[in-house]
DNA sequence: ACTACATATGATATCTCTTTCATATGAAAA
DNA sequence: TTTTCATATGAAAGAGATATCATATGTAGT
């Protein structure tokens, strides 16, 4: 795996920022939009969009005084579509199969 | 993003089971050969295996008293391939630079 | 310049994951 | 069937990430 791409799916990898992509998938998004569509608070959106955007998994531009986060598609969705496509849901369902067996 | 592929994501996003994949992308190994590749100790390869091999990410079969796991290259090559070709290059350069920075 | 609203940020508390340690299980050989 | 080597597993410790809270910054309107 090349030098640090485990970084890359590290944010990838928790609920918030799957959900937070998601929202982004459909359309542009201001912080306060998404806070309250996920019903959360603030500040914990915006730490969360932080580490995306580090990652240039989103993209932002100032709007007077709101701040609109969208999807960077171009660099994310090849390998979304790859997951959810083709492995993933065999492989996952396999995960909580065994997860719930536990 | 389909429902738990972030799962998925979460089992790729360590350092050490980016050096396990990578062993195994060479060739297939016993446990106690990445331990000494790795210079670790065993239980804590037994433990990163399990992961990655709750997510079909490897297979094992036992050969004596060894075990020898191999990379479910079928499932885990194409993203690693995306991952590596494309965007994280740039991805990853930003990320770092951005975090050296801070 | 002051006020109000939107977002960002830093510090710490909380939570989750990983490692560690001790021990158990499994397989082969004597 | 006992010993030895290989791997797995459970519990607790340790490390690392996320959430929370308080506050700062940024922007626009008055």
């Amino acid at each position: 795996m090349k030098n640090n791409s485990y970084l890359f799916f590290k944010v990838l990898s928790t609920e918030l920022r799957a959900k937070i992509i998601d929202l982004l998938y459909q359309k542009p998004r201001t912080v306060s939009q998404i806070t309250k569509e996920l019903q959360t608070d603030q500040s914990k959106i915006s730490h969360n969009l932080q580490k995306l955007s580090l990652c240039n998994i989103v993209n932002s531009k100032r709007k007077g005084k709101t701040k609109i986060y969208s999807l960077n598609k171009k660099t994310i969705l090849p390998i979304l579509d790859l997951v959810n496509k083709h492995f993933c849901t065999l492989c996952i369902k396999e995960c909580k199969a065994k997860e719930e067996y536990k």
